[in-house]
RNA sequence: GCCGGGGUGGCGGAAUGGUAGACGCGGCGGUCUCAAAAACCGCUGGGUGAAAGCUCGUGCGGGUUCGAGUCCCGCCCCCGGCACCA
């Protein structure tokens, strides 16, 4: 046996081994316990595996292999997305197919992931892009479709122009489409929705029964964005030749020609007496009807600005820091609280895809409308009473009566608004001196009374746009017969396939490539009628948010699943992956979960029980700084350079940053490199042990040494017990004495925490937990002369450090339990150790003796020590009897197990 | 602005309210060697001291407690997300 870690001599051989004996194929045993461990499924890129990708795979796999050890029935796949955009554009780009392309890289993954010993079971992968696979994609589409959550309507949705196809609001960050960077457009084509946000309720409340990151949760809920307010109809008056304004008297024209009502949603009814105006949003349906009633100065000032809010992006329309802009339209709304005449303006600051895209403005608590209402000089009243903090800040000096008094005279001429819930009303008829809480229930109870509205959840999520104009995707299930009817593809007709075709580029004009292929469009219905076939394909983020369920029964031609089987291993125990799928992946696998189990195709309502987020791998990479005429774009440091073009520069112009790894900054480590370097198991030791499982890694040479070193220690210690080693130590009886029992101490300790350590993604202190160990024994078994009366204790440490580090470095551990003359591998059901309490037990504890909490001395106590004893050896201590002698003690805490502190003075 | 996560030695990071800095990297000193590398042993938060020790110390300011990195209140800074969502 070797005296070091030398992967080449074995890591490849165990590899074959494993491959051999079908070592990772699911073992399914009803009797035992299940785990399901899942990784986020990938898209395998044409540029391989980086070390940042083992950073994801390898803490998985660590935990499968020890839930395998103890005995649980462990289901590990593993598959690949394949369908979707990046695989067409490289497919585009790279002249060829994606078909045969994306295989090649799927193969290559494989690959990889086998190189750094990975226990998938390759017995269940599939491609999202197998038609095996996509016919039931395509049959879970059509289970939407009839329980009226897939629908197809004209929207203006966003295009982005680079990709050519339309993307959903989700895959939209800051305006820009987050695949290719393109500012998205707005275009009107008919779509295809799934109707997510019919479930965004259970959406929400399912979060509290899963155990996900904190963060990810928040992300959710903040995107589906739930609140709570009140809707109501404001009756239009059209009297809008008649000057405004609160004190007008006289004869008022009327022209009223017919009743119009708009719909408003606030989550501020308390504040109803504080409207001043409304404000509608430029495309809302009713400035039609508005412009129609109105004097021409306003029609023609309303389709100004119409037109003028439609040339304009969202992007540039949404940003916070603009200038509020907006149009009277001449007409008047008519506050149900006081029945006071608002004038009614057009704003673009006033969303028309949110809520009725009509709002009641209150510029006296809410900071848009104060601005707006300031800017074009509208009325501002204050309806709520602030707190000191914000009167003293605007009107120094005065009392708060005072103040008060001078806050509702001029409250246009604070700087910010008092916008905070709790508070009370002010200047708001009967409701004056009640509470916000208060007002807002007895307000939302009086609308509903008055029969004009009622209180009503808002959300921010939208629906699911679906369709992609693009090739290489699902293909929707659907044909629109002669007559306009849509049909769903019969399920025996199913999968509908994509045709193998020679130009499959997007035409950019807002339909699918598949729209100019004959054969696959003209098709006759069930009845014989001539039909169309749907065209559009599926979003990539439809094929991935039920793959977890296939893994359950990956290769039945009859059923997407067998419903037994999913029930068995559903839901997935640990999901693994980064956290940038927070909002998307996530909520869809979330929501198409929920319908399944609606449909009585799952007992679980949730997919993923647990879910856990790596952390990335950073690498050194190096920028210049911008030379003259060079300008850097917002939040850029610096311009990329390459390594090679690094080494010609002054170092006063370079600038080295750690950057996520990614094949365009020329930074990427390979596996394949790091293992031929250093060995597959230091890869994953040093992966594991550099830094918190969450945590973002800064790559280090160094560090891979540190993993290294540490398993040719590893190495060393089985080989210095060898000489001594007896395999039936658990049936002899051990030795007694001090050194024996620390050992046995430390073993059973060792197997405790690493056992906890691994349970809890606490990889990094599972790995110092056996270098502790490891330091405590290596001593012992290198000492000649101790070691022949400590065999059988140190036979029981290498044996259990070797099953220990087996999930986590899997190569060494079965070369080494193969030295220690074990048949087969580590990898099997029930070799993971048990920790007996009773020897974890010390019997003399070392405990602190503190003066009022400052530590001051240590003593060694029997373990069964009273607190009387104890606390006579604790005065005892000569270091301790100089701080407490001449001062009275008053109290002495005793923690067992841990401390003294005297309280003296 | 709002939501979430953080701030601990030269660095990565440990610490159920109970001996802060485990473990590792780096550094320094030593053993081995003709020498170097590797390996092994020792030291390694600041100040002070010959040493024992004392003292300061977990972003800043308060508080609770016998005792606070940990709990509470008020700030500052960094990272991630959302952002005119009424």
């Amino acid at each position: 046996m070797a005296e070091r870690y030398e992967p080449s001599l074995f890591e490849s051989k165990w590899q074959a081994r494993w491959k051999e004996s079908d070592l990772f194929v699911t073992q399914v045993d009803p009797a035992r316990p299940k785990f399901y461990g899942l990784d986020f499924f990938p898209y395998p890129s044409g540029a391989g595996l980086s070390v940042g990708h083992c950073r994801n795979y390898v803490p998985t796999d660590v935990l499968c292999r020890m839930k395998v050890m103890q005995g649980y029935s462990v289901l590990h796949p593993m598959g690949f997305d394949a369908f979707g955009l990046p695989a067409e554009n490289e497919a585009i780009k790279r002249k060829t197919h994606p078909g045969p392309m994306i295989d090649q890289y799927a193969a290559n993954y494989r690959r990889q992931m086998d190189l750094v010993g990975i226990s998938y079971d390759w017995s269940r992968s599939f491609k999202s892009s197998d038609p095996d696979y996509y016919k039931w994609t395509q049959w879970i589409f059509e289970i939407l479709y009839r329980r009226g959550l897939a629908y197809r309507k004209d929207a203006v949705v966003n295009w982005d122009p680079v990709d050519k196809t339309v993307l959903a609001d989700e895959e939209v960050i800051a305006g820009r489409a987050e695949r290719s960077g393109a500012l998205v457009e707005k275009k009107n084509i008919p779509q295809w929705f799934f109707k997510i946000t019919a479930y965004a309720q259970r959406l929400i409340d399912d979060l509290d029964t899963v155990d996900w990151p904190e963060g990810i949760k928040a992300m959710q809920r903040n995107w589906i964005g739930r609140s709570e307010g009140v809707q109501f109809s404001m009756k239009i008056d059209f009297s809008g030749g008649a000057p405004a304004g609160p004190d007008e008297t006289g004869f008022e024209v009327v022209r009223k020609e017919r009743e119009a009502y708009f719909e408003v949603f606030t989550t501020r009814i308390d504040t109803i007496f504080g409207m001043t105006f409304c404000v509608l949003a430029p495309e809302h349906p009713m400035v039609d009807l508005i412009s129609s009633q109105v004097a021409p100065e306003h029609v023609a000032a309303i389709k100004a600005y119409q037109e003028e809010a439609s040339r304009l992006s969202d992007t540039d329309r949404t940003a916070t820091n603009r200038e509020k802009t907006g149009v009277f339209t001449g007409a008047y709304a008519i506050n149900p609280a006081n029945g006071k005449r608002v004038p009614i303006w057009l704003a673009d600051y006033v969303l028309a895809t949110y809520g009725t895209g009509a709002i009641m403005a209150v510029p006296g608590h809410d900071q848009r409308d104060f601005d707006f209402a300031t800017k074009f000089g509208l009325d501002v009243i204050a309806v709520i009473e602030p707190d000191d903090a914000y009167l003293q800040k605007h009107f120094p000096g005065l009392g708060r009566p005072e103040a008060l008094g001078e806050y509702a005279k001029s409250i246009k001429s604070c700087s910010t608004v008092f916008e905070a819930k709790d508070g009370v009303l002010m200047q708001s008829g009967e409701y004056t001196g009640k509470s916000v809480a208060d007002a807002q229930l007895e307000l939302g109870q009086w609308i509903e009374a008055l029969g004009i509205g009622e209180r009503k959840i808002q959300y921010k999520l939208r629906d699911w746009l679906i369709s992609r104009q693009r090739y290489w995707g699902c293909p929707i299930p659907v044909i629109h017969s002669a007559d306009g009817e849509e049909q769903l593809v019969t399920e025996d007709c199913l999968p509908v396939l994509l045709p193998e075709v020679d130009n499959y580029e997007p035409s950019g004009d807002g339909s699918s490539p598949l729209s100019l292929i004959d054969d696959f469009v003209n098709v006759t219905d069930r009845d014989g009628r001539l039909g169309k076939r749907e065209t559009d394909t599926m979003g990539g983020f439809a094929c991935s948010s039920w793959y977890f369920l296939r893994f359950c029964d990956p290769h039945n031609p009859d059923q997407a699943w067998n419903p037994s089987f999913a029930n068995y291993w559903m839901p997935v125990d640990c999901y693994v992956g980064g956290a940038e799928h927070a909002v998307m992946h996530l909520l869809y696998a979330r929501f198409w979960t929920k319908v399944l189990f609606d449909e009585g195709l799952i007992d679980s309502p949730e997919p993923f029980k647990r879910l856990e987020n790596q952390g990335q791998v950073l690498a050194l990479t190096p920028y210049r700084l911008p030379r003259e005429g060079e300008t850097l774009a917002t939040g850029e440091e610096g311009i990329l350079v390459s390594f090679e073009e690094a080494k010609s520069l002054p170092e006063d112009q370079l600038i080295w940053r750690w950057a996520r790894m990614s094949k365009s900054k020329g930074n990427v480590v390979t596996p394949d490199e790091a293992k031929e370097l250093y060995g597959a198991d230091a890869l994953r030791v040093y992966l594991l042990f550099v830094a918190p499982f969450n945590a973002d890694v800064q790559w280090s040479n160094e560090g891979m040494q540190g993993a290294v070193r540490f398993l040719h220690r590893v190495f060393k210690f089985v080989n210095d017990v060898l000489p001594v080693y007896q395999s039936d130590w658990a049936n002899q009886p051990m030795p007694e004495g001090d050194e024996a029992s620390a050992i046995r101490r430390a073993t059973h300790r060792t197997i405790e925490k690493v056992t906890q350590d691994i349970d809890r993604f606490s990889f990094n202190t599972a790995i110092s937990t056996l270098m502790i160990f490891l330091n405590d024994v290596a001593p012992l078994a290198s000492d000649e002369a101790k070691r022949g009366a400590l065999a059988l204790p140190l036979s029981e440490a290498a044996e259990t450090l070797v099953r220990l580090l087996s999930p986590i470095a899997p190569h060494s551990a079965d070369e080494l339990w193969e030295a220690l003359g074990k048949e087969g591998f580590l990898y099997r059901a029930d070799v993971w150790p048990t920790a007996n309490p009773d020897l974890m037990i010390e019997n003399t504890i070392t405990m602190a003796i503190q003066v009022n909490g400052k530590l001051r001395g240590t003593i060694e106590v029997p373990r069964e020590a009273i607190r009387e004893e104890v606390e006579a050896m604790a005065r005892d201590n000569e270091r301790v009897k100089v701080w407490i002698e001449s001062q009275t003690v008053r109290k002495v805490i005793v923690v067992p197990g841990k401390l003294v502190n005297f309280v003296v003075g």
